[in-house]
DNA sequence: TAACATGGTGGCACAGTACCACTAAGAAAT
DNA sequence: ATTTCTTAGTGGTACTGTGCCACCATGTTA
């Protein structure tokens, strides 16, 4: 079980990663690698609840977006012999992060994507699984509302816009965002303003926490470059 | 490692399935089941060519467009006790479907897939597994070229849409259908055409038997009911 | 040669997006 | 108090791909 959990922090994408033990006998000591670990087939009643488990132990947020991305298994990913994982990916909305990391600080980091990767070498095959989950999660955030599970509770619509131009690495046009968005029932409003040296900005919040819109096109070319 | 091995006979979507065998130590005995089986570590390099080695024994096809769905796991789903598998599907040329069933005629068949499920009941978790891919599979038809890998070396338009339509349970408009499809560079011109008791048809070939196209927008509602 | 059946196209309406200029409303500077 | 600055938010037209439907095209069969 391997998770790729990210969030928005400071205007960039990033990946929770944890290092690997310094251990000898352990596969990449030292090595920063994405959380996991083994099911406990005791606790775990099925994939999902582990993968809850998890997310719950490294990152202390109990009802994130989560979702499958897949398995990956084969004789050469792991030094000790044929093994397998079950991957999901999920999103934590930027003001749990603060909760994050649970562990020892050094031990827990947040990485930043840069396009479609990482600056970090991963241990076992997990470049190749992050490399697997960012590109669903661009490829989703095209024709989805996913961003939203990256908001606070209340946030206004230029920064829900700019959340979805950092995960698609590249700008969108306004009007187009806009009407887009209102045109379903992503969002509610609410009977305040965000405040700055400008024009107060309408705040929403979730008509769901749950539910995820899907739109019936992609956007796309994008604005002002 | 189980397989929903899809394809288009009869004017009807079918997946394949096999019996369980009947010996009283086995769980679900004579009950029919997805292909599949575990993976043989000596054998097996990694989980696709675990998939291809299934998809050559029950269905002897070696080359066919094969997508992971997901793997499940959990306590309950085998009576035997905690166990995961990892899950493809895998689309069949309605001319390659001859080959098949490749094991003992009895033990295997194509069942129709009605609705998004079969009237068959399925050993272990396997009804929820194969409604998981029919729907995957149903999802991606709307935007992608998916029925492409269902068809036979050479097909006409009308062909290719009416496999649309079987796998979407629902009618297409022709032009729109016609149009969106020339827009891509999905087929290639063949220089015959299908005889018939009308107007012979232009026949096609995919340019790629690899590549799979994606389209801008879902198409909605369809033609003539 | 007329009837039939399916292949294939022309043309206009419509929805959602692209584009861009414009107005709106507040704080900060003068 | 007025101007300047910055971001919020809108109006209006163009464009693209689809929805719709009538119509023509081209073969076989009666």
């Amino acid at each position: 079980m391997d998770l790729a959990i990210f969030s928005v922090v400071e205007d960039a994408l990033r990946v929770l990663l944890v290092r690997r033990p310094d251990a000898h006998e352990e596969p990449f000591p030292g090595q920063w690698a994405l959380p996991g670990g083994f099911i406990d087939l005791r606790v775990d009643q099925d994939l999902e609840s582990c993968a809850l488990r998890k997310l719950k132990e490294k990152a202390g947020i109990s009802a994130p977006y989560l979702e499958q991305v897949g398995s990956w298994g084969g004789a050469s990913r792991d030094p000790r012999g044929w093994s397998a994982t079950h991957v999901y990916f999920a999103l934590m909305a930027s003001d749990d992060v603060s909760l994050v990391p649970g562990g020892n600080a050094s031990d827990v980091k947040w990485a930043n994507v840069d396009g479609n990767r990482i600056r970090e070498k991963l241990a076992f095959d997990h470049t190749e699984i992050l490399k697997a989950a960012i590109t669903r999660l661009r490829n989703k955030v095209e024709y989805t509302s996913l961003p939203a599970f990256l908001m606070p509770a209340e946030f206004t619509l230029s920064e829900l816009q700019h959340v979805y131009e950092i995960t698609l690495d590249r700008s969108l046009e306004k009007k187009a965002f806009r009407t887009r968005v209102l045109a379903t029932d992503l969002l509610e409003e609410v009977p305040r303003r965000r405040a700055g040296a400008n024009r107060p900005a309408q705040l929403f919040k979730l008509r769901n926490r749950k539910h995820l819109v899907y739109f019936s096109r992609a956007l796309t070319s994008g604005g002002r470059q």
